[in-house]
DNA sequence: CATAGGGGTTCTAGTCACTGGAAGGTCAAG
DNA sequence: CTTGACCTTCCAGTGACTAGAACCCCTATG
């Protein structure tokens, strides 16, 4: 199966599926022309690092849930980990976002937003002199 | 008063106002020695761009901002605008994140997170083959 | 006067995970 | 035989810094 054709059974862009295998995520075969042959396995493990990236896991946590999910042997604990602290993660990035759409919001609604110069988000920028 | 101190005053590491003159935020003046003698009003400037960038701002919007709140003849629907759409982004951002924290965040107290190798985050990750 | 330290300067390269584009090889259909 | 859709590699750009190297400047002290 070339490129396109796992990209599109495992969701992914050529050009991301040539960088994971750059990055060493993925290591498909090659026909004789130099084409990326790819098989099943590799259209799997391509899903699987398609669907953690959606969820925010980094390149890095990608390569080491990759190697757990194919040990038999892995514990648990080890996935839960990675996750858990991926959640910190997302909640500090969520935390930071709705302090900046506190304050951002609370300034628009306050602009009247007309073609006048007085403007409370302007006024709030501008440092204490 | 030289970078340093400037970016004391204004709270910015003297990196980040280097680069800010590189993309033209500020043009400090330099001494006869080639060091940049910053002026009360170039500190004030790296205050309002210290604000708007903790508020997420990109740096083209700190532009525009910066130029309008220069403007004494500004509109200030001009300035709600772009803190309307920045909000739209914030939200998008956080809708997002928040959709990646339930469906981690179910996954991680499904998960025993023990020494066996059941997992439930590794099951999900896997695509249905 | 030499030197040590704490400033300052520029320049390059690295971050993260792609993404776009150029230049060129391969293949199947008409 | 040509067209067009694939495929390949390589290089550069994204955003907003940040680290580090190599070098210059200034002041204070022994």
């Amino acid at each position: 199966m070339n490129i396109k054709e796992a990209g599109k059974r495992a969701n992914l862009p050529a050009k991301t599926i040539r960088y994971y295998e750059e990055v060493g995520l993925i290591r498909p075969l090659r026909d004789t022309n130099g084409y990326r042959a790819f098989r099943p396995q590799d259209v799997h493990k391509l899903g699987f690092l398609g669907r953690a990236r959606a969820l925010g896991f980094t390149i890095e946590d990608c390569r080491v849930l990759l190697s757990l999910y194919e040990d038999q042997s892995r514990a648990s604990a080890d996935v839960k980990e990675i996750a858990q602290r991926h959640l910190t993660q997302i909640a500090e990035k969520i935390a930071a976002l709705k302090a900046m759409q506190d304050t951002l919001s609370h300034l628009v609604t306050c602009c009247h937003g007309d073609d006048r110069p007085d403007c409370p988000i302007l006024a709030d920028l501008a440092p204490p002199s």
